[in-house]
RNA sequence: GUCCCCAUCGUCUAGCGGCCUAGGACUCCGCCCUUUCAAGGCGGCAGCGCCGGUUCGAAUCCGGUUGGGGAUACCA
């Protein structure tokens, strides 16, 4: 929702306005609006106006603003637009069930309190002392509006919603009207579960006598079992999430960006935020509920990764491993060899978080380097002459470059010994890496220098002599 | 239950009456490249929910139906 606030912000020259909505005492969560921040902040959305930076409509957390909606409410019931309700939960949550049983048409608030005083009202049974305040929505309301991205929206009848709670903090349906347009909203951008509210606000507006904003409903992104998403069906469902997984905020951008928005001409599926700004426009967002499968975002990840200069990746890995705890601390030794490393594996990440996985074997010791044990079972019987041949032939070799390792080792193992590369190749990985799989052998030599390839060389030779080459 | 929203490959989508024997991307599967794994290149599998209408002609328009989602709170 904020990326296309943003968009729309930043292509028409306006604001782009953070509030807080925290009218629910009874829900506040410890840390979620911290984490609010932190999420945008990282995705490169920060607002232009929120409680953190100030703005000239302050504060901007409604729990600070109660002041503010007490005239408003005042002045709808003087002008007979709300009233006051004395009934207790129980009694509403009676009354809600006898309707469902009865199978009812409408099931609203039934106005019991509607006209009453309240010496009239406490006479009668389920009373309560603190009142609330509902809208006295008229027969005639206006269902029907315009949405940005849906065209003519037709929406449900409201009843006679609640706007001032026994509390004394008012409901979001009232406090959201005053501050968008005390704040000067001129769009409201929200998700598409409020178009049944639309007519209430549109009501409040009109009563208040205020210019009403435009309305664009987004879609609902949703889990892959299509309900509405949620932090418990699924983490992703918060954006930090990713950033612990080892995403980075550019492509997450993007990723959300096509969750609801077509590609940009050409079917370009890659396109920055400037770019999407550029064209954007309301009627392109989609209708319908995206499911959140984030295959595509791990392939978008590795667009991006690839995209980064070495330098920057080298530098965000080292951010994401210190982040993450892979990385107790950092040292120059370190940098220059994640620097080193990284042109190596930047075209086999999906996320920040493989990274330092793919490099350890050039951070272990060369005793102590654990070898998998299923990688030399694998070796054929070739490997115990293939690595006395690399041993024999590195050992000669000074010039200890990429180009040369890998000539010197063509050379005699390939060429001379007549072995297929796959082969040849093979043992050197393992003794080098522990592994059947890792980054490019001859460069990963280069990184760890003469004299631990040549240590690591003889280990496996050794290991496999003593354990016995069955083949 | 009632009301509202929505409906193209498994997923994200293009399509807005003929250009569609429905295009792209991701995933998956082959092949090529190749010292492993990737990346890259080439190719393949796969979809207009269903039934009626309107029309010379429907993925596109209308109605119904089915399916999914949302709302129905002193939650947002």
């Amino acid at each position: 929702m904020a990326l296309f606030d943003k968009a729309w912000a930043i292509k028409t020259g306006g604001a782009f306005v953070l509030r807080i909505e925290d009218t629910d005492q009874a829900r506040l969560v410890e840390g979620s609006e911290q984490q609010i921040y932190e999420s945008l902040r990282w995705l490169g959305l920060d607002a232009d106006e929120s409680p953190e930076v100030g703005g000239p409509y302050a504060p901007y957390k409604q729990s600070e603003r109660l002041d503010t909606y007490r005239p408003y409410v005042d002045q709808l019931i003087e002008a007979g637009h709300a009233y006051y309700c004395w009934c207790s939960g129980e009694r509403l949550a009676q009354m809600r069930a006898d309707q469902q049983a009865s199978k009812q048409a409408d099931t609203g608030y039934d106005r019991l309190c509607l006209g009453k005083t309240r010496e009239e009202r406490a006479a009668l049974p389920g009373f309560s002392e603190t009142p609330v305040v509902r809208m006295l929505i008229p027969e005639d309301v206006d269902l029907t509006f315009d949405d940005l991205i849906r065209g003519q929206v037709r929406a449900p009848m409201p009843d006679d919603q609640v706007i001032l709670k026994a509390d004394g903090f008012p409901t979001y349906h009232l406090a959201v009207v005053v501050d968008d347009h005390l704040m000067g909203i001129t769009t409201v951008v929200r998700g598409e579960e409020w178009i049944s509210s639309t007519p209430k606000h549109r009501l409040l507006y009109r009563w208040l006598g205020w210019d009403e904003p435009d309305y664009a409903h987004m879609p609902l992104l949703r889990n892959p079992d299509k309900s509405k998403i949620s932090k418990r069906k699924n983490p992703a469902a918060r954006l930090l999430w990713f950033r612990e997984q080892g995403y980075l905020p550019e492509a997450l951008r993007n990723f959300l960006q096509l969750l609801a928005y077509p590609p940009a001409e050409g079917d370009q599926e890659v396109s920055s935020f400037t770019e999407f700004v550029e064209q954007f426009d309301w009627s392109k967002i989609s209708t319908v509920g995206p499911i959140f499968d984030t295959k595509k975002l791990d392939w978008l990840n590795g667009v991006y990764l690839r995209a980064l200069p070495t330098d920057e990746l080298a530098d965000r890995i080292i951010e994401y491993a210190l982040a993450s705890g892979q990385l107790a601390e950092i040292t120059p030794a370190r940098t220059e060899v994640i620097r080193a490393a990284t042109p190596l594996i930047a075209e086999r990440l999906v996320t920040l978080a493989e990274a330092m996985p793919k490099i350890a074997f050039l951070f272990a010791d060369d005793e102590s380097l654990p070898i998998n044990p299923e990688a030399v079972a694998k070796l054929t019987s070739d490997a115990p002459q293939a690595l006395d041949a690399g041993i024999e032939v590195l050992g000669e070799l000074d010039d200890w470059r990429t180009e040369s390792i890998q000539s010197a080792l063509k050379t005699r193992l390939v060429d001379e010994m007549g072995l297929k590369p796959k082969f040849a190749f093979a043992p050197e990985r393992v003794a080098l890496t522990g592994e059947q799989v890792s980054p490019p052998l001859f460069e990963s030599m280069e990184i760890l220098g003469k004299q631990a390839t040549l240590a690591r060389l003889r280990r496996l030779r050794e290991l496999i002599s003593a354990g016995g080459q069955s083949q």
